[in-house]
DNA sequence: CATGACTTTAATGCATACGTTATTGAATGC
DNA sequence: GCATTCAATAACGTATGCATTAAAGTCATG
């Protein structure tokens, strides 16, 4: 019964790829090769494409397959930009929302679990907590749409975490402003949850994007 | 040499078709069917089907075609939610960009459009105007993902217009607001215009909410 | 050696064919 | 009359075949 279609595998499997960095960015790939990698005939193949396409991850192109999209600096300005804004938004909705602490309990796990990350100096749990933090708040804002996007932007991204999470130094004070959001969600105060996040996000994004300007990196 | 592609034709007829309202919200329609009446094979009308899928237009459901997507109140919420939390992100970027008037000619053409269609009472050519204005603010984002996400849901809710716009009065204050939007723009006061324009959105949010809350309509 | 016309290749985009399976309707039993 | 089983239908998901055509390669010519 509830066998998942080849096409579907094909996404998820074609996404693993990229994530993982197997099929890198920049990289071409036709469909009948991806095909015999994945065992199935082209059609599920490009109907993937199309899909990954939409999704902004890669670029169809006619007789030379599709590129897996590179994300340039400006592009991660472009993405860091909205979801800013979108996840700000899901901090204001969440504290509206008048959650009680049961439902809170995985945000304040993921921010104990960067603490043990941070003491423990591994950069990659602290990512993944990070990730199931912020993950956490966009879906405690209650809208769904506001999940798919922030899901399909940080995807975009998603591959150059690799490269620019050992360009900096530990995050040690950004757990601090991870719990004046908790708080501020529990303490159903949405403007201070708002411009708490909001504020803690584009101090992230210009970190970042100064790591990269002075790394010159420009392609990801 | 430069020809649509068949699937690329299919998107944008079976866009027409749905805004239109020619395939009505909550519709369903076979592949097969479809096919037929575009003249062309089930191949690219699938592609196209995933592709609307994925722009949240229609739901693809084995065995009974693809269902034309009902819009509830809640997916308004849903979506005004977002796209003031955008447009907003936009009036301000654009306000930082230091256009001149030259390059806000386009939003003051459609204000000054808006003002004549309220002296003439011609609401789908105020609905037209506005459209524009917001598209145009969106545009001067200098943020091309921005405008594809904004261009998404505005989609999602475009066709519910020819519903709510009948319902309201006109739309007289309205362009006081996009006024002081482009007097912050042309300032260049990143802050105000973003306020104002929050603020806009919401008053037109909440109006729009509570009508179809007045009038009970729960589907689109 | 460079250039340009011509041939060859091969990847796409689409049409078509086919097996699978949910759904429908008939037939059967109670 | 109602439920249940079973057969027929039909729509999908996928595989395959094919025409088109961009790109690469070849060869002749200046």
């Amino acid at each position: 019964m509830g066998e998942k279609s080849n096409a579907q595998r094909a996404v998820e499997t074609l996404r693993e790829l990229i994530f993982s960095g197997e099929l890198p960015a920049g990289s071409d790939h036709l469909e009948s090769e991806i095909a015999d990698r994945l065992q199935m005939s082209r059609t599920p193949v490009r109907e993937a494409a199309v899909t990954l396409e939409n999704q902004g991850l890669v670029a169809l192109r006619p007789r030379k397959g599709f590129r897996v999209l590179p994300v340039s600096a400006d592009d991660m300005r472009e993405i860091y930009e909205i979801l800013t804004e979108l996840e700000s938004l899901a901090a204001e909705r969440a504290a509206m929302a008048g959650y009680g602490d049961a439902d809170l309990a995985e945000l304040a796990d993921s921010i104990e679990e960067m603490d043990r990350a941070i003491e423990e100096r591994d950069l990659e749990k602290w990512a993944g907590a990070d990730g199931r933090f912020h993950q956490e708040l966009v879906r405690l804002s209650g809208n769904a749409r506001l999940v798919a996007l922030t899901t399909m932007m940080s995807d975009q991204v998603r591959r150059a975490r690799s490269v620019t999470l050992f360009m900096r130094p530990l995050p040690r004070s950004s757990n601090d402003d991870h719990r004046k959001v908790l708080a501020a969600i529990r303490a159903g105060d949405a403007a201070t949850a708002r411009r708490t996040h909001h504020s803690h996000r584009k101090r992230a994004q210009a970190l970042l994007l100064s790591l990269l300007e002075k790394h010159r990196l420009n392609r990801i």
